[in-house]
DNA sequence: AAGAGAACGGGCACGAGTGC
DNA sequence: GCACTCGTGCCCGTTCTCTT
């Protein structure tokens, strides 16, 4: 997923130049991460494909107001989540940041066929298929502020500054969101992993 | 190779805000 | 007034980087 700077920088300028063809290649390391932003706030597979999409037109469309201050994963996250909060305002008629809020609707329209991304968690020493099941559904049901934090800074593995760039919060409110989310999922998970301690405290750290 | 300092991340205590 | 949620500030441990 990571770029060098000068590559990316220089694709950047290729692309702002007329090579538009290039875009794929610059768009292409980002394009799980994109979805997977999607999908933690709207929570809906079909949803998240198309603001996906929405979110890579529009990065390509305003590709020349990116000015290089953040990283651009950090700018291509933050287009996410806006087109991600975007479509949940439209999907539920609600006020911004009600992804707080239980979404019934959601829930009824979610279907629980599995991402492909989930088996790419650190989770190799999650051996037990249920238990990889059981964290997805866990996430899934996280509060709309833990989720997010959850999912941009131990899926998506940006750092502390970069999750607290993307969601337009402090570090610190990262740090706790982050730390709440992991004991909000250990205790739903404590039935999953009494027989896995090892794959707990890498998982999990001290938070269990 | 070893030590020093910087950077980063985790976690705790505390206070503010809110709903009952 | 109390319980609960949330964010801020601070401290501590770990990892990385630089210097000798």
């Amino acid at each position: 997923m990571e770029m060098t700077g000068t590559t990316e920088a220089g694709l950047i300028a290729r692309i702002l130049a007329g090579e538009k063809e290039l875009f794929h290649e610059l768009i292409r390391p980002y394009e799980r991460m994109v979805y997977v932003t999607l999908f933690s706030i709207v929570r809906n597979e079909t949803e998240a494909e198309d603001g996906a999409q929405e979110a890579i037109i529009s990065a390509y469309r305003h590709l020349a107001s990116f000015r290089g201050d953040a990283k651009f994963s950090t700018w291509l996250t933050t287009i996410a989540i806006n087109e991600g909060r975007k479509r949940l305002r439209r999907t539920k008629g609600a006020v911004e940041d009600s992804i707080e809020e239980k979404e019934e609707s959601h829930e009824g329209d979610y279907t629980p066929a599995p991402l492909t991304d989930w088996r790419e968690i650190p989770l190799e020493a999650l051996e037990r298929k249920e238990l990889r099941e059981a964290l997805r559904v866990a996430v899934t049901e996280l509060p709309g502020i833990y989720r997010q934090v959850f999912t941009l800074r131990d899926l998506e593995e940006l750092n502390i500054d970069e999750t607290a760039q993307a969601l337009g919060i402090t570090t610190g409110a990262v740090k706790v969101r982050l730390h709440r989310a992991r004991i909000m999922l250990q205790k739903r998970l404590v039935p999953y992993l009494k027989t896995t301690a090892p794959a707990r405290r890498r998982f999990f750290g001290r938070a269990l």
